[in-house]
DNA sequence: CTGTTAGCGCATTCAC
DNA sequence: GTGAATGCGCTAACAG
């Protein structure tokens, strides 16, 4: 079942089957009308890899992550999905494993699919593939960080802000001793959350002992050593600000180990809001940084690029989401 | 660039170049080597559309799902993906949404991209999309139900087994009184379960007042009412076994709720064992479907169909995950 | 072993 | 508005 086929039984040449499928405003109603009825009647489908060749177009876009299982992703890459659907255009996923060698490749093929944009929410992404994007002019937005360059967009997120107002949330229901776990300083977004904590503590004159600082990785085991350390020190923090909601989740527990209360003792927030944090008990205090917008924007920005080409930076908000880790000081 | 070009600069043919490509053996090294020389040289990566319209398959397979914000998917998609690349394979993945509608629109693009096998891991997947998929002689593998025919597959988890070993492993530490919440009947996975729990208990003699089986909806807002009613009823149960991990989480709040505790009042048992099931407040006891098993035998079976075209049924186990969320009756 | 050539299914000129 | 013809980049016979 080929376009021929359809071309023969409406009476029609090819290229009228063609124009009629991709909507080209000449052809006249009629014939467009005898067009699809023998499309139906054959259930005739274009075949996509013919069509993105034919055209060098691929109504494709690429998402690139570093691992679904990660609970921040799922959430971005439905939205992502619907986003394309709705503009009517198909998403390939691909995740890098946190592995930079399998993450040019996801890129590469991407590449080779000719598609027609990659959103790239990961950091792996380094080397010559992206080069060969910026040569064949296909735009790429990236998350966090990116070069200012045509064809190439880039969505910040306001880290700082959430940050700020979870300590400005604490400090109004009175807290002082307020301690942070931190992300691994390789990446970007854990650097700039502690950098953001520490300012806003230093604006309000709270002072931070030594030890209530401390390193996780943003795993729960991470969170749970890191937290257990804390807890060791001279002084108890009677509240604690997370670099993400899996470390909140491991604080929780050695907190709990401890033998003391969430958040009668210690109030906790994290960072991120995953959907596993309104179910933590109790549900966790958290930043939300809005996936959904994210996948929104990163998309519309790959559309716009196909037009005008330009390099944009997009900002994203963070909110506190305030539920039952947090209270005022005993 | 194209294969053209590659040819022009290794002197030689296109065919040699694309025998080259594809590790064909009748080439002599030298020539390989030349032609690999080239290919480096002009970085050159081959048109995916192009190929797959010139050879009729696409080394793609299709992985339909119902939602990828439902914790069971995740770590199937990641499974299917890593077997897949291991096998110099791509995957396409698509979401339902649950919605009958988008199913057939998910299916519909695997087919038009000329997909080698889809595993449709989803129920919502009916319609006239899966005979074309028939004609076409596109291998197709389901997850529990499926009619027996060339080019299909279908996994059967073995629920009953995980069931059973749950009733077995309460009864072995001394439970009697254990009721059950039960998942949306519309769901032959839940039908099964349930039907397993009556009958597990039958066997042992033990019986079911009516209110210790209460009806969820696979959410956690579901466990929790059917907890809450169960907790309602004349007797208390000591152990409670549900149709899935989220109403066993909901379950756990209603009995918190309710000034009781797990495991000490009442043992509850999930169902899936996704991975927020080890870090709830206890460690939720639970059924464990193997998840990366399903992916590999998925992927196995499509690929196998593509030579001997026949139906297979395959079996997966089930296993129970026992953590701190039961103990023995006081 | 290697080259020539004819499609694959569609989009897209360029005429009419 | 419509059709005929060309090409997209590659694979797969078929020759040699």
């Amino acid at each position: 079942m080929n376009i021929k086929e359809v071309a023969r039984i409406a009476k029609v040449s090819t290229a009228t089957v063609s124009r009629t499928i991709n909507g080209s405003d000449k052809v006249s109603e009629e014939t467009a009308l005898r067009v699809r009825r023998a499309i139906e009647k054959l259930r005739y489908y274009p075949d996509t890899n013919a069509r993105a060749l034919g055209s060098g177009r691929s109504n494709l876009y690429g998402l690139i992550i570093s691992d679904i299982t990660n609970p921040f992703f799922p959430e971005l890459v439905k939205s992502f999905e619907d986003v394309a659907m709705r503009h009517g255009k198909e998403v390939l996923v691909a995740n890098t494993n946190y592995d930079p060698v399998r993450a040019e490749h996801c890129a590469r093929r991407m590449l080779q699919r000719k598609v027609d944009g990659v959103a790239i929410m990961t950091s792996e992404v380094h080397s010559q593939v992206l080069e060969d994007f910026h040569q064949q002019r296909i735009p790429l937005v990236f998350l966090d960080t990116a070069r200012s360059r045509n064809n190439v967009s880039r969505i910040v997120i306001d880290y700082p802000s959430g940050i700020e107002s979870a300590v400005e949330h604490l400090r109004s229901i009175g807290h002082t001793f307020i301690g942070y776990i931190a992300g691994p300083a390789r990446y970007h977004s854990a650097r700039i959350r502690h950098k953001a904590f520490v300012k806003s503590m230093q604006q309000r004159g709270l002072l931070i002992p030594d030890h209530f600082v401390q390193k996780g990785d943003h795993t729960i085991g991470g969170g749970y050593d890191a937290m257990t350390l804390m807890l060791a020190g001279p002084v108890l923090p009677k509240a604690v600000i997370t670099s993400n909601d899996l470390t909140a989740i491991g604080a929780l527990r050695a907190i709990r180990d401890k033998g003391l209360r969430v958040p009668e003792d210690i109030s906790l927030v994290g960072f991120d809001d995953i959907t596993f944090s309104s179910y933590t008990q109790p549900p966790l205090t958290s930043i939300r940084i809005p996936r959904n917008e994210i996948a929104e924007t990163a998309f519309h920005a790959l559309v716009k690029m196909q037009n005008d080409h330009n390099f944009n930076v997009l900002r994203i908000p963070t909110e506190l989401v305030v539920r039952q880790s947090t209270m005022a000081p005993s």
